[in-house]
This record gives structure tokens, C-alpha cells and sequence, in this order.
RNA sequence: GCGCCCGUAGCUCAGUUGGAUAGAGCGGCUGGCUUCGAACCAGUAGGUCGGGAGUUCGAAUCUCUCCGGGCGCACCA
């Protein structure tokens, strides 16, 4: 609702500019700024816009101000313009006209959804072990802009890539065959008889770990390695039985750690298909075919097919290290296929994939995986898949060391000529999740002297350092039931874990969107675990305690009132000239800022820090107003309609921010 | 060596794209449950925005430079 009057006021100063300045703004190279003034007493937004014109116009700032508020005139929603300070044009909203809109649903203005289609690819963790806690900022990051899109009206399809034939799976195969001698069928068996005590992702992640170490204090063992790539490629044999039971096993075990936070997919495209459908080969015909890539006679590279580095990095530094894709021995390194891959994710290779179900969550939806080759014709209808792929805007979450890497391929797709898909491919970057110190000593992590100086300790599945994701969630049910069984004693002990475990994923959802994507976050379990302040349990709260008073106003006897025919514009004007209430009902009213703000900038993270501020908003509003007990009618009809409204705007936030809300805290 | 990111209160972090007196949480101190549940609220202390120079009406934000920290720069993925 405000977004929609900070619009109308935008385009009205927009339109005035060009009509009676003669100013074109995108030619001015600047647009008009709403801001919010640093105190409320000088008005509900602000416009700067008077200062950026006074070069251009030769004229004093507060000067322009007042022309400018004059030739704008009324607009509908707008009270008052002043000018305050050096030349600020600070605005005043009609009260009662904007409180009338908010009860009447007025329409909230939905920007022009963009027609085409948006993948966003996220969590992509290589199928060889349990997944651990810096996986979990990808998917949470992921999924929370996800919603964020969906909710803004974007069709966005969510694609968890699968490498189900690299070197992670292939070492974990390593250490099954060549370590502990097993068979398909022992795997198999193990995979059978996973458990809460014998969990295969876990089992894996200490093998990885162990394999690793070998590797290191082995250095000949590697060609087992290779064996089993080449085994694993060429599709048969025990190893290649092997890697398929691992690598499918180990994404059923993902996908269930991630949908307890809420996390889903759409389509899991595999690598083995990539290469069973030979999608690189239409990819190199076409790089050769439009000279995107070059066959290096002489030097280092000799022998290698390669992307010069004036493609990827500033003309400055041309002939400075090519980017080889295609080794010497004629193999496609990760690049070259993941040029391929994003072609496709475009409908650009000129290939699909077939599919298949995977797996339906709990209430219908199909997840889908790429196969090499069709589905029987007897299939039923529900087995056809959608159209995957074809997007125009792909985002790709990955994190920010593979910057380089993520370079490389756009710059494959503009040296195919495909500018436009190559603008539209956003690398959606995040700092990583390290150890805090004090995290290492608390998991018994012994450190190097080195490390233990850091301020912080990477995570790394080679070497089995790091958190892992259930792991977590499991230590954050615990210490919420812990709360909860202290508050709620008398209720079964089913629905306060099915609490606790609300609670939990939401402190998780939200301490992993504090912050920005350009933070590294130095985990740290005292402050995971906390549910106090600014927390995703604060937000839940806010909400819980919403619902409450609507809830004990019923139990009282009282039926809600029909605000429709009780608060009439005049009355709701009369309230809001409470200052409090109106301060509070203008910030529950910018969900839609706030949202358009997270897209525009790709940071879910502003998103959250709204939600804390909706949140402590209400606890305000909570707190001042005694709200069942007031004597005025009329006081007390807009007081439970402003409760309701809290509710509504404190729900609306959390389901994108994919936080739930419990029946109780 | 080259490139990217970070440096803001004791600690952990925001800062609406250059705007008004730099904010929040935690921790510290003081106070508030016989009220719609205190996982809450109110008050208080705490800052050379890493240092320096520049750009202009105006800089935590842009430019340069120095200092400190992190991450990249494979015929690995």
C-alpha cells in the first residue's frame, strides 16, 4: 500500500519535471529518491530531489523546492508538502484516506511482472556426504529469493543441479572398493539400513574425509581415482553400480535435510545425463563454429582448446592466461560442460533432457530428474513432465569463490553472440560460513598453531570439517523443546516438539538471512542457538502474540468487529492522529517497499531485517495500547483492526522469508 | 604479482545506491509481570565509520593512496 503511493508520487514529480522544467530524468541520469526522513516529526517520506537539480538549474535548492511543490500541486493520498532544511521536500499523507485504503484491501500495486520464465539454481552439493552448514546458507539464500520473485509475481522455476559422476562421488567410491572392499551389494545394504544411528550421508562424510587423507599419505592411489572416473563415464562395472546407488541415495538424503527447512525443487538435472546426451558435443561444435574458442598450437597450453582471457577479463591484460576447456587428451574440463549447461538452462543448445518423477512432496508437488531417454509411452498423464529449461533470467547461486569460474562461462555465451542471455546470467554470489574459533573448540576441532590464529576456519568436506546441517537442526529442536516444555508443561509432548521444531527452523532461516551476502559468517553455535533479539523466534513471536489477542477476544464472548461498517475514513483519521499508531501502522504498511527493495538490490537480508522491524514495531504497539480491555468503542474497533493487520503483514513477510508460524510460543 | 570482498559501539552486524543529529541485536548498568503470555518492553553508558588526501552544497557511501584481514587467479570441480 505505501509502495503503491511512493510510486504515485515518484511518477508526479517525474511528470512535473519533464512537463514544467523541461527536465528528462533518464537523460538528467538520475531518478527521483524517496527516502524516509531521519525524523518522523519532519513528515512520513522525503524527497532530496530538489538538490540534485540545483546544479543543472542554477538555482538555490530550497528555491527549487518551492517551485516544485508548486507546479506538482495536489496529489491524491498527499496532505502536505514542505520544505524543510536546505531544500528537502518533505510530504505528509492523508491519514484517514490511507488508513480507509488499507481497510478497504486497496489494491496493492503489483509491479508489471516480467512475462518470461526465471531459474534459480541453488544447493547443487556434490552427492558423496552429508550436507553441512555453509550448503545450507546456498539453499536458504536460494529459496528465501525464490519466494521472493514468486511473491512479486515472476514464474521461477528452482533447478538443484546434481554431479553425480565427478570426483567427490568417485572418491567416496574409492573408499568403499579399494579402503573397506565392499561390494554394490554391501552399499546397497548399508543404504537399506539407514537410520538415526547409522545414517548413510554420515557414513559417507567420515569415508570422503578418510579417502581424502589416504589420497594425501598415498599419493599412487589417486589412479584408483581415475579408474573410477573412467568406470563411472564409461557406465558400467561395479564402480559405475557403485557411484549410482552413492549419488542417488546421498540427493534423497538433501532433499529430506532440506525440506525440513521448507526448501523445494522443481528439477534435478545430472550431470550424468549431460554427458549421456552428449551436451557437450553440440556446445563444442558450436564454440568451434563461431570461433568462440581456439586450438592452441604452441606454449603451456599446447594442444588444449581454449577461450582466450580477453573474453572474461579487461582487454588490459590480453594473452595473460587463456582459459583451456578442452584438455590436451581431448576430455572437457567443468567449464566447457557448464558453458553447455547454462546454454541449455536458456533453450539455446538445441537439446533436452527426458525426465522422469523423482519424488512428490507431502502435499502433490512432483519433484522431476533428467534421464537419457524417454518415458514409455504407457505413461499416465501425470507422468508427462513441464517444459523445463527456456528461461530468460537465470540466477545461479553459487558462492563467491567461483567468481572466476562463473566469468568464464558468461563470457562463453557472449562469444557465441548471445549478449542478451549473457547479461540476463547473474551470478548470485555469497560470502562463505566459516568457523568461529571458539566453534571449533566447542566440536572438539583440534586446529594447526596457523589456524588456530585465524579469525576464522574454512569448512571442508575433504577434511570433515564442519557442521552438519541435521546436525544443527537437531541441537536447535532440542534447546527449543527445552523452552517450550517450560512454558507449556501440560501440553502433549507431539505438539511441542511439532513447535519446537517451527521455532527451530526459523531461528535457522533467519540467522542464516541476517546477513548480507557479502558477509562471511563466522558461525558460531551460542549465537545459532539464540532466541532472543533480533532472531527469527522474536518475529514468530510478535505474530503468536498477534493472533492471541484475536483469539482471546472470541474466547471472551466478543465477536470481531465488521470493520468495514465500523471505522469509517473519518473515524480512522481521528485514530491516526494518534502519532504512535500512525508511525506504526506506516511501518506495517511497507511490506511491498521492503520486497521491492530485497529484489532491487539481491539481498534477502533487507527482506529480514524488515520483518525484525515489523516485529518490533508490534511488541511497541503491544505494549502501548492495551487493546481488549479499552472503554472507547471506536478506539478499541480500530486498535483490533490494526492487531489484525499486524498479523496479516507479520505473516505475509515470514511465509516469504519461508519462516512458519507456530500455534503457540 | 594481478583481481574481487571486508574493516562502523566491548562483541556480531545493518546503513534504503551521495542527503538532515551514524543505527540494531547481544553483552553491561537501572527499572517494569495481580493487565491481551516478560522468547517482551522502557531507560542508560558506549563511535577519530582502519589512517591520510581528493571530488562537492553535502562522504560511512564515490576516486586515489597506505595499513590490516579474507578469498580467488590449474590440462581440479
Amino acid at each position: 500500500m505505501f509502495h503503491s503511493l511512493e510510486t504515485r508520487i515518484q511518477s508526479a514529480f517525474r511528470a512535473c519535471l519533464a512537463d514544467k522544467f523541461g527536465v528528462q530524468l533518464d537523460i538528467a541520469g538520475f531518478d527521483i529518491v524517496i527516502e524516509q526522513p531521519k525524523q518522523t516529526s519532519f513528515g512520513d517520506l522525503a524527497l532530496p530531489v530538489a538538490f540534485q537539480l540545483a546544479k543543472s538549474l542554477k538555482q538555490a535548492p530550497r528555491k527549487i523546492a518551492a517551485d516544485l511543490v508548486e507546479a506538482v500541486g495536489t496529489i491524491p493520498g498527499v496532505a502536505a508538502m514542505e520544505i524543510a532544511g536546505n531544500g528537502y521536500i518533505n510530504v505528509r499523507l492523508d491519514r484517514g484516506a490511507f488508513g480507509a485504503a488499507l481497510l478497504s484491501g486497496g489494491p496493492e500495486a503489483v509491479a508489471a511482472a516480467d512475462p518470461g520464465k526465471t531459474i534459480v539454481e541453488h544447493t547443487n552439493i556434490n552427492p558423496n556426504k552429508a550436507a553441512h552448514i555453509g550448503h545450507l546458507r546456498n539453499a536458504v539464500l536460494g529459496d528465501t529469493f525464490v519466494r521472493m520473485l514468486r511473491t512479486a509475481g515472476r514464474t521461477v522455476e528452482v533447478q538443484n543441479y546434481i554431479d553425480n559422476t565427478g570426483v567427490q562421488v568417485a572418491d567416496v567410491v574409492v573408499g568403499f572398493h579399494f579402503l573397506e572392499h565392499k561390494t554394490p551389494a554391501d552399499v546397497a545394504a548399508l543404504i537399506a539400513a539407514d537410520s538415526k544411528h547409522a545414517r548413510f550421508d554420515y557414513l559417507c562424510w567420515d569415508l570422503y574425509a578418510r579417502t581424502s587423507q589416504y589420497y594425501k599419505d598415498n599419493p599412487d592411489s589417486l589412479a584408483w581415482r581415475a579408474q573410477t572416473l573412467h568406470e563411472v563415464e564409461a557406465g558400467h562395472g561395479e564402480l559405475a553400480e557403485m557411484a549410482h546407488l552413492v549419488a542417488d541415495a546421498i540427493v534423497d538424503c538433501h532433499l529430506a535435510t532440506m525440506l525440513r527447512l521448507g526448501i523445494r525443487y522443481n528439477v534435478l538435472p545430472r550431470e550424468s545425463e549431460i554427458l549421456h546426451l552428449k551436451f557437450w558435443a553440440s556446445c563444442f561444435e558450436l564454440l568451434k563454429e563461431r570461433k568462440a574458442i581456439y586450438f592452441e598450437e604452441e606454449g603451456k597450453n599446447k594442444g588444449c582448446w581454449v577461450m582466450p582471457s580477453s573474453a572474461f577479463r579487461g582487454a588490459d591484460e590480453a594473452n595473460e592466461d587463456s582459459k583451456v576447456i578442452v584438455r590436451s587428451n581431448g576430455i572437457v574440463t567443468y567449464v566447457g560442460k557448464d558453458i553447455a549447461y547454462q546454454l541449455w538452462k536458456f533453450g539455446l543448445l538445441g537439446k533436452d533432457f527426458f525426465y522422469k518423477p523423482h519424488t512428490a512432496y507431502p502435499d502433490g508437488q512432483q519433484v522431476w530428474v533428467s534421464t537419457a531417454t524417454p518415458q514409455s509411452e504407457t505413461s499416465q498423464i501425470e507422468n508427462q513432465a513441464p517444459a523445463f529449461g527456456k528461461a530468460d533470467t537465470v540466477y545461479n547461486v553459487i558462492d563467491v569463490r567461483q567468481s572466476y569460474l562463473q566469468d568464464v562461462v558468461v563470457a562463453g555465451l557472449r562469444a557465441l553472440d548471445f549478449e542478451q542471455q549473457a547479461e540476463r546470467s547473474i551470478h548470485f554470489s555469497y560470502e562463505m560460513v566459516a568457523l568461529s574459533p571458539r566453534c571449533c573448540a566447542d566440536l572438539g576441532i583440534e586446529l594447526s598453531e596457523e589456524d588456530a590464529k585465524r579469525p576464522y576456519v574454512e569448512v571442508s568436506g575433504r577434511k570433515g570439517l564442519g557442521v552438519k546441517a541435521d546436525d544443527l537442526m537437531d541441537k536447535l529442536i532440542e534447546s527449543a523443546l527445552g523452552e517450550v516444555a517450560s512454558r507449556h508443561a501440560e501440553d502433549p509432548v507431539e505438539t511441542q516438539r511439532a513447535v519446537a521444531t517451527e521455532i527451530a527452523m526459523g531461528a535457522l532461516r533467519y540467522f542464516l538471512l541476517k546477513f548480507t551476502r557479502t558477509t562471511v559468517i563466522a558461525f558460531d553455535f551460542q549465537e545459532a542457538l539464540s532466541f532472543v533479539g533480533e532472531t527469527g523466534p522474536y518475529v514468530q513471536y510478535a505474530t503468536v502474540r498477534a493472533r492471541n489477542i484475536l483469539k482471546k477476544l472470541q474466547e471472551r464472548g466478543e465477536a470481531l468487529p465488521d470493520f468495514g461498517t465500523e471505522l469509517s475514513a473519518e473515524s480512522m483519521a481521528r485514530q491516526l492522529a494518534n502519532e504512535d499508531a500512525w508511525q506504526m501502522l506506516l511501518v506495517a504498511s511497507k511490506v511491498g517497499s521492503a520486497l521491492d527493495r530485497a529484489i532491487a538490490t539481491g539481498e534477502p537480508a533487507h527482506l529480514a531485517k524488515y520483518a525484525f522491524l515489523l516485529a518490533q514495531t508490534f511488541s511497541n504497539f503491544y505494549q502501548e495500547f492495551p487493546i481488549l480491555i479499552e472503554p472507547d468503542r471506536e478506539k478499541k474497533v480500530f486498535l483490533l483492526w490494526m492487531t489484525g493487520f499486524f498479523a496479516r503483514q507479520l505473516e505475509r513477510t515470514l511465509a516469504i522469508l519461508g519462516i512458519t508460524v507456530p500455534v503457540y510460543m
